[in-house]
RNA sequence: GCUCACGUGGCGGAACUGGCAGACGCGUGCGCCUCAGGAGCGCAUGGGGAAACCCUUGGAGGUUCGAAUCCUCUCGUGAGCACCA
């Protein structure tokens, strides 16, 4: 295709801006302390969630985050904030490595590489991100800290009684070990084996690797382990103070599932052992006429009959060998073996059969149950497959109702009335529910408890570029390293591969293991999470060699946010505005959350939670409607759309398409309806000349505005400013087009109007800005400096105001005519003009009116009598 | 299966706290300008109808003087969880 001549010279002025803002560090963010820090600004510290810098390249999608931050970062600079606006990679990864495998090429090469596109990218699309304050979560100087901060963890206990992580040091017990909140486990784990690697939950999308699709086996095996669980309960319940989308909220509360419930003993007289079992339906103890053990649970071959062995260590094997898939797929049948053990119901006495059965998970509670299948829809299922007792011990309704038949498929799960219970007959299941606990409290067989579905965070992976442990291990123990020697670099290797084995690559580099005649480092590495759980802490600092952050740097960008107005808001969190996708909402999200109470437990920081609010942006889907890929074809790429029609029109058009949140199609007609709209803010300020270039519009005139044109400016300022704010981009821009279309036909052109609309574009559109505002300079006083160094404008009410507004008439809600009143019209003017529109009167004709309803502005609605 | 979110013209989407539905843009039609246009400018554009007028925010009910907006049910789409005891 021959290229078009452009509307406007953007290939020119867009580059030219971009170095120049790079050259005069237009954006650095001061620090305290730094000689040209203005500590009587207010701060804002807005921040996108950094990118993997993959092969390839920048996506629309990351594209429209960062365009709404930047607007933000900019708007605040221009009301006067100091605002920290950083940018960096997190490049350790899979992408990189397996890369690496197949070509011998070191990850740091490809990632180095990467890195250097991706910042091209960002550069031609003109973000204002402060460019010194970049780092990569690869840099040796960065996860020095990262391994500085696992051992915090790895030297930290959590207090129960304080709810708080302190120093090991102050742990009453004996065996450390056992309450570090990082520590090792053999436990079975997602066994990955295409990838070589251990994967934690989060990472497992039904029974296959997130990334790659790859199969998944559980498998025990020796593995770090960080102890998320013991702050479950303040990762619940401190989400109520953060500014987050309610979906996000309630996504974590979900993954970390609380339930309340009670713990309860059972006791198995024949081999003195006794199981515990966790329970949301206590009240339904009587009604409990079997338990059922997870096959992996400890216990299993303690109470096993001798008869029954081969049977129980057959399906114990058959169970331990499927993968999550097939256990999950296999869900229709109920499969399970008696074990020939039996318990004591605690509360009649009875003996019941104890049962295995993959339908229990380790996981969960204690790894056993107590089966009620009259009001457990899968206990039912068993129960009725293996001909077990179902007795009903609930009945539907109020005290008093009739008991419903138990049906025969569906157990009643619901709450209602206990019967055949003793001691709780009659009572409604909350009631009967704190009975019978009181009840196992008193007698010492339970007591009331919560439990979670989150599960401690598998921390290790077998991989060659992630972050090293900084630990070794002597005669089977591991040991911290000092923090003096941090950071602990990867051995240079050949060769990458997984080794397959627990060990993975490292293990390959023998002059690296072996630290000393006794001591060898540990092997594994951390996960690509690792890094992104802190560095938005790094960027208040991040050239600091002494701390992972300065103290006085920290303390200034993660508290103290003031809104635009200057005003203190309620906070508990560091980042003002974090943007990103949903997809790491129970990922990084979680984890970062965890790191950052745990290191403002020790004292290390001043706030508990990282992020204050936090905006999702939606997916941007191909033209065709389609989620975005290679194999579709139809993935938009930028760098085509910067060339056709400019950065501008790029992030222009990401910002018009819909809501930020929404998920929306890409259009290219769009993107080109946005380009008009910035040709025809151009030709507001130049005309063609007759060589084919471009002079300042003849028709510009320092004019006053009309009071019309006064009128759009000002309703236009009002209303960019409420939409930045509310992250309403898309109607912002409306708003600039429609302030355009009113000076596009004015005859002189007052420079006032480009003196109020550049710089509300020049977040949004900054180039053109820029470079128009700087064009004006050559001949009109007043547009010295740059646009996007500009006070934001500030609309005054009074411009805004109407002496004559157009009334609707209604007659029964329904509009019959129009009419205009004087704005300050009295209630009896308005109701008098109504009844005088001629199409109202034809409306209520001779039937009588019984009221009139006014709406100042709006409208006035006349109801006829009945 | 459970939980949550969302359904508005041919398309992307507007509509503050219940107050004139369809802003803005795309597309389309007609006209102007032009050597030319995948440029620019103007007018029109929810549907039906010649018109008066009628219909219209997935569907059905309800509350209200008045509902895209609130309530109940229902259908559809998307996301998350999924033997969680």
């Amino acid at each position: 295709m021959v290229s078009q001549r452009k509307q406007f010279p953007f290939h020119e002025f867009e580059p030219k801006w971009q170095s120049q803002w790079l050259a005069s560090g237009a954006f650095r963010a001061p620090n305290p302390g730094d000689a040209d820090f203005r500590s009587a600004k207010p701060k804002f510290y807005v921040l996108d969630m950094f990118p993997y810098p993959s092969g390839e390249g920048l996506h629309v999608g990351h594209i429209e985050g960062y365009t709404a931050t930047d607007i933000v970062a900019r708007y605040k600079r221009m009301v006067g904030f100091n605002v920290l606006h950083p940018m960096g990679w997190d490049a350790f990864g899979l992408p990189a490595e397996q890369f690496a495998i197949k070509t011998g090429q070191h990850p740091r090469v490809t990632t180095e590489r990467n890195i250097a596109r991706f910042k091209e990218q960002l550069q031609s699309i003109g973000f204002s991100y402060d460019w010194a304050r970049e780092f990569s979560t690869t840099d040796p100087d960065y996860f020095r800290w990262t391994q500085w901060i696992f051992l915090r963890l790895y030297n930290s206990w959590f207090n129960p009684v304080t709810r708080k992580a302190e120093p090991i040091a102050t742990y009453p017990g004996k065996v450390a070990d056992d309450v570090r909140l990082a520590y090792v486990a053999e436990m079975p784990v997602n066994w990955c084996p295409a990838l070589g690697t251990v994967l934690a939950n989060e990472e497992v999308v039904e029974g296959k690797s997130e990334v790659g699709g790859h199969p998944v086996e559980r498998r025990p095996m020796r593995q770090w382990m960080l102890r998320i669980i013991a702050y479950a309960e303040r990762l619940i319940d401190e989400l109520a103070e953060l500014d987050w989308p309610e979906g996000i909220k309630l996504l974590q509360r979900n993954w970390i599932g609380r339930s309340e419930g009670a713990l309860v003993r059972f006791d198995l007289p024949e081999t003195k052992s006794e199981i515990e079992v966790f329970t949301t339906r206590p009240d339904t103890l009587f009604g409990a006429t079997y338990m059922v053990l997870s096959p992996e649970h400890p216990l299993v071959s303690k109470i096993t009959a001798p008869d029954r062995a081969s049977n129980v260590e057959t399906y114990r094997r058959q169970a331990g060998s499927k993968s999550d898939l097939e256990r999950t797929e296999l869900t229709k049948e109920k499969t399970g073996v008696f074990t020939g053990a039996f318990a004591t119901n605690p509360v009649n006495g009875e003996k019941i059969p104890v049962w295995i059965a993959d339908y229990v998970l380790m996981g969960y509670g204690t790894g056993a149950i107590m089966a009620v299948p009259a009001h457990d829809q899968r206990d039912l299922e068993f129960a009725k497959k293996f001909g077990l007792e179902i007795r009903q011990v609930v009945k539907e309704g109020n005290a008093g109702g009739n008991a419903a038949e138990p049906t025969p498929d569906v157990a009643f799960t619901g709450e209602g009335i206990a019967m055949n219970s003793a001691l709780l007959n009659g009572l409604p299941t909350p009631e009967a529910k704190l009975r019978i606990v009181a009840w196992l409290e008193q007698k010492e067989l339970g007591r009331a408890t919560v439990s979670y579905k989150l599960r401690d965070w598998l921390f290790s992976r077998q991989r060659y570029w992630g972050e090293p442990f900084p630990i070794l291990w002597v005669d089977g123990r591991h040991r911290a390293l000092d923090e003096t020697e941090l950071p602990v670099s990867q051995p240079d290797l050949e060769d990458f591969k997984p080794t397959g084995a627990p060990e993975g690559p490292l293990s390959k580099a023998s002059d690296w293991l072996r630290y000393s005649e006794m001591a060898r480092r540990e092997t594994n590495t951390m996960p690509q999470w690792a890094g992104s759980c802190w560095y938005y802490l790094r960027f208040c600092d991040p050239k600091n060699g002494k701390r992972f952050v300065g103290e006085t740097a920290e303390s200034y960008w993660m508290t103290g946010l003031a809104n635009s107005r200057g005003e203190q808001s309620r906070r508990v969190g560091g980042v003002d505005l974090y943007v990103g996708g949903t997809e790491h909402a129970v990922l990084h999200l979680l984890y970062a959350r965890f790191w950052h109470k745990v290191l403002y437990d020790l004292g290390y920081l001043s706030t508990p939670e990282p992020f204050q609010r936090l905006v999702n942006q939606g997916v941007i889907l191909g033209p065709d409607n389609q989620k975005m890929s290679k194999s579709r074809g139809n993935v938009v790429n930028p760098e085509n759309v910067i060339a056709e029609y400019g950065a501008d029109s790029l992030r222009l058009y990401e910002m018009f398409m819909g809501p930020l949140e929404q998920m929306k199609p890409w259009s290219m007609k769009g993107v080109e309806g946005v380009y008009r709209f910035l040709a025809r803010v151009w030709r507001l300020v130049m005309e063609e000349t007759q060589e084919g270039g471009w002079a300042l519009s003849s028709d510009l005139t320092e004019v006053d505005l009309t009071s019309r044109q006064r009128r759009a400016a000002h309703a236009t300022i009002k209303k960019v400013t409420e939409d930045i704010e509310s992250f309403a981009f898309n109607t912002a821009v409306s708003q600039m087009m429609i302030l355009t279309n009113e000076f596009v036909n004015s005859r002189p052109r007052p420079v006032a109007g480009l003196r109020i609309l550049l710089p509300l574009l020049s977040p949004f559109a900054p180039h053109i800005a820029e470079e128009l505002w700087a064009r004006l300079g050559e001949k009109f006083p007043g547009f010295d400096d740059h646009a996007s160094s500009q006070p934001w404008p500030i609309h005054d009410e009074k411009f805004l105001e109407v002496d004559e507004v157009e009334y609707g008439v209604q007659v029964n809600g329904k509009v019959r005519d129009r009419m205009r009143a004087k704005k300050d019209a009295s209630d009896a003017e308005l109701e008098e003009c109504a009844l005088a529109a001629p199409k109202a009167r034809e409306a209520v004709a001779d039937r009588r009116v019984s009221k009139i309803v006014i709406v100042r502005g709006k409208l006035v609605n006349i109801v006829l009598a009945k």
